[in-house]
DNA sequence: ATTAGCACTCCAACAAAAAGAGTGCTAAAA
DNA sequence: TTTTAGCACTCTTTTTGTTGGAGTGCTAAT
C-alpha cells in the first residue's frame, strides 16, 4: 500500500479497467461479483472488495449510496482515458463509409464539418459537434462584385481561411457594372488583409476618393464589409443527432436533458470552450473538468481541425460522462485525418494512415 | 339534439372553446366543474355533464380515462383553430422585438429564416423551425469566377432565387485570370436557367468548344455546377429551441420525445411536408393529421415565404396539440409580414400591417 | 330541458412490506 | 502478511395494499 503511492498495482488497475469498461457499457454501478466472473485475476470476491475499497478511497471509484456496486469518478475517466483505454481499430467498414460520405461533400469547409459531425454521431452513436471557432481576426483575402440590376449587385468575399461569404447590396444612387467592378478593384486595394478593428476612417476616405464621382456606394459596402467580418467572428455550432442522447439513462432525468439541451442550443459556452482551446490534439473534457455547468455527467471530445497552422473548425462528440472513449478518440481521429486530407489539396481520399497522436487535455 | 347534426348550440361552443383554452393552459383534463365556475353560461355542472357527453359523442372531446375530465380531440382542436379562436393581438413589445432582429439581420434569406425561426420560438416558447423548401427546379442565373491560385478558384453562383452559392475549384492544368473570366463567361453563355436535367451532353460540347485550349476544365466545372444544383433541390431545414418542448409534459416520456427528435434530426419528413405544401397561407397540422408519424400528440404549424409566387422558405412551430394557437398564428404571420418586407426590397421596415390572411389547411 | 343528489369508477399518492444486491467486517486459512 | 469464506447489515427497488379525491353517469324530482 505504501508502494502504491506513486501508482496502482497491476491488479488495481485491472480492476479499474474492468469496472470503467462494465459501467461504459451497461451504465449500472458494478459490484465484485461481476468483475469476479469477468475478469481472470486468481481471487476471490472478497479481494476484489477489498482493493475496490482502497480505489475509492484514492479516488478512482464512487459509490452512489452505501450499498450499491462502484461506479468510476471524474479522476477514475481520466485515469482511464489517458493509461488505460485500449486503442479502438476501426473496422474497414467504418472506414469505407467515412470515406464515401466525406468524398461526397468535396466543398465548403461548413459542409464537410457538418457532414463529418453527422457521421461521428453516427458511428459513434453519441451526439455529433461541427463548429467554427470564433476567431480573433479574420480578414478579406479577395473581393468580387457581381452585377445585377442598375440598384443591386452582389458582394462576394473570399476570407483569409478560404471561406466564401456573399452579400445582397442594393443602393441608392443606380450604379453601371463597370462601377461594381472598379468598386471590387478599389476593395481589393484598400480593405484585403484587414480585420475588422483595422478599417479606419482614413482608410474609408482613401476608398471613397478612389471611386470619386460613385463614392457614395462605398459607404454602404464597407458597412456590409463590416458586419461581414463580425459574422465570421462569432463562430458558429450544429449539433446532430440529440436524439442519441436519450437511449442513455442518465439523460431520461428532464430536468438535466433540459439544461444540456440549453447548452446546446446557447451554442456560446461550448463555442467559447472550443475557440479558447490550445490544444491541436483531441481534447477530452470530462465532467466538470470544463466550466459548462451542465456538463457534470457528461464528456466532451473534439478535436480542431488546423490549417496553415490555425484552428479553422473543430468536430466534436458530446455524450454520458461514460462514453465509449476508445471508439469516440479512434472515430475523431479518423475524420480529422480525412478532412485535413480534403481541405490541405483535393488530392485523392485513400484513407491511409492519419495517426494525429492521442493527446488528451484535462482542465 | 336534431337541429344540432348541421352545428354546435352556442353553448356547446362556448363550453368546448373553455374546455380547450383551458387545456391548452393547465394541460390537465377539464372537469364540469372547472367550467362552470370559469363560465358564465346559467345552468348547472349536470347540464354541462350532458353537453360534454353529447360533445365527447360527436367526437370533439375525449376521456383519458373512465371518470377523468375531458380533453379536446384532434378534430375538437380543428373546429377551435377554425372558428371558435380568438386572434391574438400582438404587443407593441413583440412587434419591436421582432422589428429589432430582423432588422439586424438584413441578408442572406437563409439567415433570415433563421433568425425569425428563433425569435418565433422565443415568442410563442415553442420549438421553431426555418425550412429551406426542396425545389423542382433551381436553375442559375449567374456565374463568377474569382482566380486565387494557377490550380485554384472559385465558382460564385447566383441562383433563380437570389441565393448565392460558391465552390472552390481545383484544375489539373494551370490555369490563367483570363481564362477563368472566359469560363465564367462561357458558363453564362450556356448554363444559365437550366435545371440539372436540363445539363446535357450537347450543352457541355458546346461550352467546352468555346474555352478552346482550356476545355478540360469545363467538365471539372460541370460536374461542380451539377452538385451545386442538386444541393440547392434538397432543401433544408433548422431546428431552433428544442430544449423548450422539454417544460411541457407531454414530452417527459422519454421514448415519445425520442422518436420527435429524431424525427427533427431526420428533418426528412417535415421537409417533405413543407415542400409539398400548395397552402401560402398559415398551414395547422394538428396530430395525425400530418402523416409524419410521430407528430400524434404535436401540432406543426408554418408559414411558407413567397417571392415572385415561388415558395422560396417557410417559417414553422412544432409543438404540443395544445399549444397556444392564437399567439403561434399570430406570431407567424407578423413574423412573415415582416421577412416579406425585407425580401422584396430593402425598404425601411416599418412594423405595418401584414394582416396575412387566417387560412388553415387541415390534413 | 334542467337540476340536485348520490353511487360508482378510476387514478394518484402514500405506506408498508418483501426481495435483492452488494458491501464491510471478522475470523480463519494460506 | 495476504487472502478468503461467511454472515450480518444497509440501502434500493419492487410489490402490494390502502386511502382520498376528483369527476362522471344515472335517477328522480323540478
Amino acid at each position: 500500500m505504501n508502494l502504491e503511492k506513486r501508482g496502482l498495482s497491476e491488479r488495481k488497475k485491472q480492476i479499474l479497467k474492468a469496472i470503467v469498461n462494465a459501467h461504459i457499457e451497461g451504465g449500472e454501478p458494478v459490484g465484485s461479483k461481476y468483475i469476479l466472473q469477468n475478469q481472470q485475476l486468481g481471487c476471490s470476491s472478497a479481494t476484489i472488495r477489498n482493493e475496490m475499497a482502497e480505489l475509492e478511497e484514492m479516488g478512482y471509484l464512487e459509490q452512489p449510496h452505501a450499498s450499491a456496486g462502484r461506479v468510476p469518478s471524474e479522476l477514475g475517466y481520466r485515469f482511464y482515458v489517458d493509461t488505460l483505454i485500449e486503442r479502438y481499430a476501426m473496422t474497414t467498414g467504418e472506414i469505407a463509409q467515412i470515406n464515401n460520405l466525406l468524398k461526397a461533400k468535396i466543398g465548403e469547409l461548413d459542409q464537410i464539418l457538418l457532414a463529418a459531425s453527422h457521421l461521428a454521431s453516427n458511428l459513434t452513436n453519441y451526439t455529433g459537434i461541427a463548429i467554427k471557432p470564433r476567431v480573433r481576426s479574420v480578414s478579406i483575402s479577395k473581393f468580387e462584385t457581381i452585377y445585377l440590376e442598375p440598384d443591386h449587385f452582389i458582394l462576394v468575399a473570399v476570407t483569409s481561411t478560404g471561406a466564401v461569404k456573399s452579400k445582397h447590396v442594393r443602393v441608392e444612387r443606380a450604379v453601371t457594372q463597370a462601377t461594381v467592378a472598379r468598386l471590387a478593384t478599389a476593395l481589393n486595394e484598400h480593405l484585403t488583409g484587414l480585420t475588422a478593428d483595422e478599417i479606419t476612417l482614413p482608410i474609408i476616405m482613401e476608398t471613397e476618393a478612389q471611386m470619386g464621382a460613385d463614392a457614395s456606394a462605398v459607404g454602404t459596402v464597407i458597412k456590409i464589409v463590416y458586419g461581414l467580418l463580425s459574422e465570421l467572428d462569432e463562430g458558429e455550432m450544429r449539433v446532430s443527432g440529440i436524439d442519441r442522447l436519450l437511449q442513455y439513462p442518465e439523460y431520461s432525468d428532464v430536468g438535466q436533458l433540459q439544461e444540456l439541451l440549453g447548452t446546446l442550443e446557447k451554442k456560446d459556452d461550448i463555442l467559447d470552450l472550443v475557440s479558447r482551446s490550445e490544444n491541436e490534439g483531441i481534447n477530452v473534457l470530462i465532467g466538470s473538468e470544463s466550466e459548462v455547468k451542465v456538463m457534470n455527467n457528461s464528456a466532451l471530445v473534439f478535436k480542431p481541425i488546423v490549417q496553415n497552422g490555425k484552428t479553422v473548425g473543430a468536430i466534436g462528440i458530446l455524450g454520458p460522462r461514460r462514453m465509449d472513449y476508445a471508439k469516440v478518440l479512434a472515430t475523431l481521429e479518423g475524420l480529422s485525418g480525412n478532412i485535413a486530407d480534403i481541405i490541405h489539396a483535393n488530392k485523392q481520399l485513400n484513407g491511409g494512415d492519419h495517426n494525429g497522436g492521442n493527446e488528451n487535455n484535462g482542465g
